[in-house]
DNA sequence: AACCAATATGCTCAGTTTGAGTATAAATAG
DNA sequence: CTATTTATACTCAAACTGAGCATATTGGTT
């Protein structure tokens, strides 16, 4: 077996807690085109370029039996955190989706990690920081109906990559697969295409991230210049990071996943608010109530909750039972409405 | 960086068609302990050992920008299809996957990707055969009724290994579990768990893979004595399979995937069959009519096909606006009937 | 020519699910 | 004691779904 065929294999991981009805994940800052694997968690040089990052740590193929097994030990060892829930996203591995692999490095895959964590978990950390995920996707958050930034920065940016497009035909394809993914002309707004808006507005040329991968060689003012959509991440984390929020909101219509970043016991209002912080939509009270609990996923204790402002609510605990009962057990999301 | 933390990184294909409405994938035979890396495709030297395998390929970090521009160029140069639709499944990460690291070979991930070809473009293959996926998971076709397999082979076998657990608890988790994935004791038969059926099969050691993995040391008398149920692969090859049965169950529902599949015009039984061949289960005709229909996945095109036996049906081609229309554009399946 | 087998297509109908809203109950704050 | 807030129960129409009946159009048989 030739070594050219060799890569360095890393795993990164999308660890999400929902607190004060935020989805939040742990992000460490370190420099963009420094140090990639943080043995000693050592501290970037040039504090001016600091950027998010997802917490990364690479397989060692002699330790680690699994996958999984490696990502847990890694995130146990960095940050504290044990963590429960975890399911793979997806793996990356295009050329220069490191920087450093320009200057000779190796090739680098990252096989990207979901996991779920219960908010009275997040203790831990280190340096490590827990951010709301829409701060890096701000468009994705509809939960106080249609985003501004829709209409201030990203339609108008987007209609002019639609004009500098080659030809007729090429300005007919963008518009096409703008459409549909952001829901503009008629099409309707699909909350799971999430990945599919990052990577357009990533191939338009709209995210900070698109500007750095193109080179450092333009002037410092024409990149000032660059709009800045959401806050940006090192590497191709936010299109990890996209790719966890694409496959949480695809999951929780068919597999209890929610509960997992719920305590023990919670109020329905309570599960219901973590399920519209992931789905980026707000949710009719009474329907939701019904969806749940005539749909066998939750169980009432009998016991109230401390008040919270009004008559105190029953808690109820996730109904363990219901995965023998219906196949796809799950909190089905309604359409948007049109604007 | 040091060197122990790198790894061979391969890229496996399920490659799907659908011919005389049955789902076929393209397998080769090889040596399931010989050479992984067939570059010349030599053949093996044991054919008593032959087993089927998924297509293979290396990843070639100096000449591939991306993982599916790999797959792509040596799936043209091994088999001489030029794929279209792909799309990645999972990384399988699991030492001693491939048995040659026992031995002190590298340690080898792969990639899993699903490739979906048009029924007349499978032409070529060289050595490499298109057989029906089903031999591989009989238990997982519904179409004819409830499979004989299970009542035969599978939940007598099932219910023995939960008879060998350890004690009473490890006995309840079992049953649990085998009842979730295959749908017994009350539970409902849920299509899309075909990984997790395949997962506790090989846990329960009722799949011959399970056997040649637990090593080889043990009788003849004892592995002829070993359930065969469905044809076996190599490494793990159906465990693959599984991931992309379950992946394309799941998304028929929601994109409309299906049409990669057939000729550009098609009538609605072709149609239907195609969904029932992936699917495993029976649908009915009028209702699926309607569901396409309606749903604005078709548009007639006037012209009808030649005689298949009764009146002609009208030829339909697949609407490609729909994706401006509705957010999940698919055919949703009905829940299987209790028995 | 009449009839049968096979497939295609149109339509009905009841049961369920879904979206939206009204009404009432039980707590706290002033 | 009243306004406010949250919880919970119930209603109603529209849409969707599962199941089946009925009719249409072909080729082959008698």
């Amino acid at each position: 077996m030739s070594d050219h065929s060799q890569v360095f294999v890393g795993l990164n991981a999308v660890i999400l807690a929902v607190t004060e009805e935020e989805p939040r994940i742990l992000t460490l800052r370190r420099g963009d085109h420094s140090v990639a694997f943080p043995e000693n968690q050592k501290p970037d040089p040039t504090p001016a370029e600091l950027v998010d990052a997802l917490p990364f740590g690479p397989l060692d193929p002699a330790r680690d039996r699994t996958l999984e097994l490696a990502l847990r030990a890694w995130v146990r060892e960095q940050t504290g955190i044990e963590v429960g829930y975890v399911e793979q996203l997806y793996t990356f591995g295009d050329r220069n989706r490191d920087p450093r692999e320009r200057e000779g490095g190796p090739r680098v895959l990252s096989i990207g990690y979901l996991s779920l964590c219960h908010e009275d978990s997040i203790a831990g950390g280190g340096q490590a920081r827990w951010r709301p995920w829409y701060d890096y996707l701000p468009w994705e958050d509809w939960r106080g109906g249609r985003p501004a930034i829709l209409e201030r920065h990203l339609e108008p940016a987007l209609d002019s990559w639609i004009q500098d497009a080659e030809d007729r035909r090429a300005a007919q394809l963008r518009r096409e697969r703008i459409d549909i993914a952001f829901g503009l002309g008629g099409a309707p707004w699909d909350g799971y295409r999430v990945l599919d808006r990052y990577e357009l507005l990533y191939e338009a040329g709209l995210v900070r991230e698109a500007v750095r991968d193109r080179g450092a060689t333009e002037a410092a003012g024409e990149e000032a210049a660059a709009p800045r959509l959401g806050r940006p991440m090192c590497f191709d984390h936010r299109r990890i990071l996209a790719t966890a929020v694409s496959r949480l909101r695809g999951k929780i219509k068919y597999r209890p996943v929610v509960f997992e970043l719920l305590p023990p016991t919670f109020t329905l209002l309570q599960l219901q608010r973590v399920v519209e912080a992931l789905a980026g939509q707000p949710l009719h009270k009474q329907n939701f109530r019904r969806l749940v609990e005539k749909g066998g996923l939750v169980d009432g204790t009998g016991k109230l909750s401390a008040g919270t402002g009004g008559r105190p609510a029953e808690l109820f605990r996730f109904r363990r039972v219901v995965l023998r009962e219906r196949p796809t057990p799950g909190v089905g999301l309604p359409a948007l409405p049109e604007h």
